[in-house]
DNA sequence: AGCACGCCGACT
DNA sequence: GTCGGCGTGCTC
């Protein structure tokens, strides 16, 4: 009797033990169904062996197998298990999350066919006037006659299913299972189009990571914006793919422009996969199978792209790696970048990653020699950096929240007809609704939040869960008419601007206006037209977008990054306004920033706007070191919410207890909480939070291991619903 | 996660 | 009298 270890992907730590059926034999890496309590569930044989704990006669037998061979290459599968571990997340949903949606459901590793009809012998012989009383046949018979129709251009033709499947029934029409033919690309490969005259910087950069292409290395590519990084993607890719070996590329969520894609399409004569959020779950599979076979030469894609297998991998790159798009936050909560180091080192090659304003923990590796550090810093064209000026808040009258100064250099650069941005992170009309006669605000009680004011909905709305309700009339506390909005958010930026700049086209992006789908691409191909000349945007107008006539760039409300609770929040501020000076005033223009503060002398802006990027880093990991914060500590976050204001902080004590134990013989190893977590009620559970540090990772490993395997033995553990996030990067 | 079993409140 | 609420327990 052969027995298989099977994972399922259920949130359960362990395996189940099924018998193999009769004859059959199978593999690790295959799906396999099973009988699983009352229902059947699809599973991924982990083990094979001829024992079990359990007496065999309790074992049921697998249904059938799915598979033949493993779905995972033998790096991948490492990888995932490697990563099951480190983020102490169980094996069979890591497993199963790797997989495209159609594998999860059990559906073969095969191309889905594409269905078309054509027509049979019967039908070639037959008069069309036969079918003069079912015109629509007629016209699909006379169709089908020319050429065969694929099943998905039936509607494009004006001709309806309907008529096809009539033909069918009388014989005359068949439907016919195709598959797209494939040629292998490596026997044609050929690099197209003119290649940019390289600077020196980037031959540099490009020559040291070819001649150390065949083997494991972390390259940071550290370049400003406009200095030629995808330039030096491409001209590492080439020899690359040359060599027949396939490359991933990862981008931000946000960052998978057109431009992009086409620059990758254009320069190599061999097939681009793009894995974006429009792909439906066929599309999707096909690129994970032609991946598998070898025939895509590139797959460009998100976070999850990662989990694409390939036959033959030769690198990977990681565009923007100070991202955090690249780390899941809900479920499974692995940081892309970091797996696909990992991955890279078990495949034996090499990763680039890329970025202008690196992770200050990838900088710090870069320093201590652990990733190599190319540099480019010579902006292509005759761009000059952007003229920088901080803008004093105090004592300054403010119009929705803009200093007359502003208002004047806004007036400056329209009327040389150029385009501004405006940066406010904070969406809505008045992030507050308060009663003039006795201070009440407006405030969502499931989340103990202040409801934000949409003035163009006439709701207030809860940034938090998303509730809402109508604006009220008058103060439910004291009956008085008289609320006002308090605070600004892009909505009244918005209405303020379009009084004071009357023939002024504005446009205004963040999630309230681009939450239709293609409404984003609408308003960024309007910005790229000129129909729009001021530009309001939260922090998603940032990203990866750049317009050539923006000349200048406000930051409208800088202090909240400069005092957050949240320590990452200065590095996240810092990469937000290097990224879009660098955009400000390409195309030969001059570009100008301004930021807003009611602090200028804070010494994080005067380093970030005096020396640079680098410079603000170095002192940010200088600060890091002597807190002992990430990257000189480790952290894991417990949560636990509950409805229960009690049930949550209660379990984490009983954490906290468990990990006292482990303090006693281990002075590095420090707690923190519990305490509420930042968003303290969410959608009316409670939520709280629990902070684990040590300066090693591996003990820290260890601590987490033991200690998850003692959450099962405390009785809280049921009552609530609880999270572990290893590697957090919020607070 | 599902799904069943099980024991208490408002209803055709 | 039942339908159904979600607490608890199990899945080879």
């Amino acid at each position: 009797m052969t027995v298989a270890s099977i994972v399922l992907p259920v949130p359960l730590d362990r395996s189940f033990d099924y018998l193999l059926p009769q004859g059959e034999s199978a593999t690790i890496g295959v799906r396999v169904s099973v009988p699983f309590g009352n229902r059947e569930a699809i599973g991924i044989i982990i083990g094979i062996s001829e024992t079990s704990e359990l007496p065999l006669s309790q074992l049921k037998q697998i249904n059938h197998l799915i598979d033949k061979e493993s779905l995972f290459p033998e790096t991948m599968w490492k990888t995932l298990i490697w990563a099951s571990g480190y983020y102490q997340f169980p094996l069979g949903e890591v497993l199963f999350h790797a997989l495209p949606v159609l594998l999860r459901q059990g559906k073969p590793a095969q191309e889905q066919p594409i269905w078309q009809w054509e027509v049979t012998e019967a039908g070639k012989s037959t008069d069309l006037a036969s079918l003069k009383r079912a015109p629509k046949q007629q016209q699909a018979l006379a169709a089908l006659l020319k050429t065969n129709i694929y099943r998905h251009q039936i509607s494009e033709l004006e001709l309806n299913e309907a008529a096809f499947q009539a033909l069918r029934t009388k014989k005359l029409a068949d439907l016919q299972a195709t598959y797209p033919s494939c040629v292998a690309w490596q026997t044609h490969f050929q690099i197209n189009g003119e290649r940019l005259k390289l600077n020196t910087e980037q031959a540099t950069a490009i020559g040291a990571i070819r001649s150390d292409d065949k083997k494991f290395g972390v390259w940071l590519l550290e370049g400003i914006t406009g200095s030629g990084k995808t330039e030096v993607y491409l001209s590492v890719l080439e020899n690359v793919l040359s060599e027949g070996r396939q490359a991933l590329v990862l981008v931000p969520e946000i960052g998978l422009t057109p431009q992009t894609i086409a620059r990758f399409r254009e320069r190599f004569n061999a097939p681009v996969d793009v894995v974006h959020s429009g792909l439906n779950d066929s599309e999707r599979l096909a690129v994970w199978l032609r991946a598998r076979r070898g025939e895509t030469a590139i797959v460009i894609g998100t976070r999850s792209a990662l989990f694409t297998p390939f036959k033959h991998l030769g690198i990977i790159v990681i565009d923007e790696e100070h991202d955090s798009s690249y780390k899941q936050q809900e479920g499974w909560r692995y940081h892309a970048r970091d797996l696909a180091i990992l991955h890279a080192r078990e495949e034996n090659i090499p990763i680039i990653l890329g970025s202008a304003t690196p992770a200050i923990e990838s900088l710090y590796n870069a320093q201590s020699g652990k990733y190599h550090h190319l540099r480019l810093t010579i902006r292509a064209g005759h761009a000059k950096p952007a003229i920088q000026h901080i803008l004093d808040l105090k004592g300054l009258p403010l119009k929705a929240g803009l200093a007359p100064p502003m208002l004047k250099r806004m007036q400056d650069h329209l009327r040389a007809n150029n385009q501004v941005i405006l940066f406010l992170n904070r969406r809505g009309y008045a992030p507050t609704l308060l009663c003039h006669e006795c201070g009440w605000i407006a405030e969502c009680t499931r989340c103990e939040r202040y409801y934000t004011l949409h003035q163009n909905q006439r709701m207030l709305r809860c940034h938090h869960c998303d509730s809402q309700r109508p604006i009220p009339y008058q103060c439910p506390k004291c009956g008085s008419t008289h609320l006002v909005p308090v605070g600004v958010g892009t909505e009244q930026l918005d209405h303020e601007l379009a009084k004071h700049f009357p023939d002024t086209p504005i446009t205004r992006v963040d999630r309230d206006t681009t939450s239709r789908k293609g409404a984003l691409e609408q308003h960024l191909s309007d910005i790229h037209q000129g129909g729009a000349r001021i530009l309001i945007g939260t922090q998603m107008l940032a990203k990866g977008h750049h317009f050539p006539d923006v000349t200048l760039v406000g930051l409208i409300d800088v202090d909240g990054a400069l005092f957050s609770a949240d320590f990452r929040a200065a590095e996240r501020f810092a990469q937000l306004y290097t990224q879009v000076s660098g955009r400000a005033g390409r195309a030969g223009k001059q570009g100008e920033v301004l930021l807003q503060t009611h602090h200028p002398e804070h010494p994080l802006l005067q380093t970030l706007l005096r020396q640079g990027y680098d410079a603000f880093a170095k002192e940010a990991l200088q600060e890091r070191k002597s807190v002992f914060l990430p990257p000189f500590t480790y952290h894991a976050i417990f949560r636990a919410e509950d409805h229960d204001n009690q049930q949550a902080s209660l379990f984490l004590q009983a954490l906290r207890q468990l990990l006292e134990a482990h303090q006693a013989n281990d002075s590095h190893l420090w707690v923190l909480g519990p305490v509420p977590a930042l968003q303290a009620k969410r959608s009316g559970r409670f939520r709280w939070q629990l902070l684990i540090q040590h300066p090693s990772r591996g003990r820290l490993q260890q601590v987490l291991h033991t200690l998850r395997s003692q959450i099962a033995t405390l009785p809280q553990a049921k009552k609530v619903k609880w999270t572990l996030d290893v590697d957090p990067i919020e607070g």
